[in-house]
RNA sequence: CGCGGGGUAGAGCAGUAGUAGCUCGCCAGGCUCAUAACCUGGAGGUCGCGGGUGCGAAUCCCGCCCCCGCAACCA
């Protein structure tokens, strides 16, 4: 039954270090690629950086820093998350690299064929925090919402434009589908495609203005709008436009299931503008997109002038990798934002890992090692349904849960049955409860794997050598 | 009429129709294999307010009240 699985995050925009919301995103998705490879889907797990754009090179000039040493200094930042998350990616796209740039310049070309992209004098109002054009109606005061402490840019060029419009039918049949969770944010699509502010847009800048981007194919005097370019590596980074039968386009994106992991804000840009660009190339729209919450701290947004800023690599510095990865996928809510902060930290850390599953791990183990005189059968495979349709549904924190009744079920079992007591009156009795209970805790291992590889790893190997593991998760105080 | 999120036990949260749940804290008891961990029982809730639909509503509909976010970074 092995199916192939294609899974991206979107990409972060380089322009500083990695922070809690990426983290968030790379966990949740590399969660959903694990859970996956345990049922053998063949699975491509995509993640990468986007590169190009005004915001960056305004960055790199303003600290006077060359735009390529820039980026590839944020790269950097980003990879390194594989090793301190533990993700499990398979590709990690930049959209700096050969591949992607002519993947984005063969996309125009397709598009343009298809008779949606020309030319227009235009003069818009154009938020560089945003990078997205602005119409009067979205403006509070003349200005961004979002971006308030920034004047509008006064674009007057003769650009480049995507016809959106065009794709108004074609899009609202395709979001009628199930292509997007949760319900609030498909409700948020269908609403954008109906208002005012579905336009065609602007897709090219001014090279003599802005030369940080992908050149436009025949026109040397533009380069691609970054979202324009960016949004290619979905596809870019399956080679396409190698669609020959054994390329991995054909084999995940045209013949797999397709999933992107994005935040909640990215509505517009993945659900909308890519998939009408895909339309326009005659390429599949995403399958589906899951839109993720955010993370606050202490009930409001994390700023540098709150001083509520978490880094979550302090987190996984402390307490471990997987004790990150158990908040984020058990105790942050998948669609809605939720709270981050120290002491729900400690306090689920305390409750779930230390007092639930270390302990647990501890007892049972510490039964096994001193009565049991070879390790316990296991079996690899086992029926998992109710907790992959909840991971495939996206509820990380049910799935959990259904991990965590199991760990209370043994401790109250322990407890009434009494193995540690049997075991001296009655040795082949009490050996067969401890052994009945060591295979217990090999299957709550076997279902850890998508949510904390690691601790599932150390539990799987402890039953197998039939040996105590050392303390997994230590006692903390707040 | 800005947009969005929310109001469920002392605190923090889950729960979108069918006997109100979880974590922490508190009280009483138990166990001793284990990381002062674990188990059992208990106290504690008009599920913001008022209407409506339903056999049945925290959950659906209408109205109202209150709280939070909406410089920069940004998922």
């Amino acid at each position: 039954m092995s199916r192939p699985f294609y899974i991206t995050t979107t990409l972060p925009y380089v322009n500083d270090k990695p922070h809690v919301g990426h983290a968030l995103e790379f966990v949740q998705a590399d969660a959903l690629a694990r859970s996956r490879r345990l049922r053998d889907d063949e699975v491509f797990f995509n993640t990468g950086t986007d590169e190009h754009g005004q915001k960056i090179y305004d960055k790199a000039v303003k600290e006077g820093r060359d735009v390529k040493e820039y980026v590839d200094f944020y790269a950097e930042r980003f990879t390194a998350l594989k090793e301190k998350l533990n993700l499990s990616y398979d590709a990690f796209i930049r959209t700096t690299d050969e591949k992607h740039i002519q993947a984005a310049q063969e996309i125009w070309k397709r598009c343009e064929a298809a008779g949606d992209i020309y030319k227009k004098n235009y003069k818009t109002k154009y938020c560089v925090g945003c990078e997205l054009e602005k119409t009067d109606s979205e403006l509070v005061e003349g200005k961004c919402p979002i971006h308030l402490n920034l004047e509008l840019q006064i674009v007057d060029e003769e650009n480049y434009f995507f016809k959106l419009s065009k794709y108004k039918d074609a899009l609202l049949a395709y979001l009628a589908g199930d292509v997007v969770t949760p319900l609030a944010r498909k409700n948020d699509a269908i609403n954008f495609v109906n208002g005012d502010g579905f336009q065609d847009f602007s897709i090219s800048r001014l090279k003599e203005k802005m030369s940080w981007g992908i050149p436009v194919p025949g026109d040397e005097s533009q380069v691609m709008y970054v979202w324009f370019d960016a949004l290619t590596n979905y596809i870019s980074t399956l080679d396409w436009p190698n669609e020959s039968a054994d390329s991995n386009f054909t084999k995940y994106w045209m013949n797999g299931e397709t999933l992107q992991v994005a935040g909640k804000d990215q509505v517009r840009m993945q659900s909308i503008m890519w998939q009408a660009m895909l339309l326009s190339a005659n390429v599949p729209p995403t399958q589906h997109v899951f839109y993720h919450g955010f993370i606050t701290s202490g009930g409001q947004k994390m700023s540098k002038s709150l001083g509520n800023v978490l880094d979550p690599f302090d987190y996984a510095e402390e307490f471990g990798i997987d004790a990150v990865r158990y908040f984020f996928l058990r105790h942050v809510h998948p669609f809605e934002d939720s709270d981050f902060t120290r002491e729900r930290f400690v306090e689920s850390y305390n409750a779930g890992l230390a007092n639930g599953l270390g302990n647990l791990a501890s007892r049972v183990m510490k039964m096994a090692e001193e009565h049991l005189t070879e390790p316990v059968v296991v079996a690899e495979k086992e029926d998992f349904t109710d907790y992959f349709a909840l991971l495939d549904a996206f509820k990380f924190n049910e799935a959990s849960d259904l991990i965590w009744q199991k760990i209370a079920e043994c401790d109250a079992l322990i407890q009434e049955s009494q193995p540690f007591k049997v075991v001296k009156d009655d040795a082949e009795k009490g050996r067969a409860l401890i052994a009945d209970l060591a295979v217990r805790l090999y299957t709550i291992g076997r279902m850890l794997n998508p949510l904390m590889p690691s601790t599932s790893q150390i539990i799987k190997d402890a039953v197998k050598a039939n040996k105590k593991p050392e303390n997994m998760f230590s006692r903390r105080e707040a």
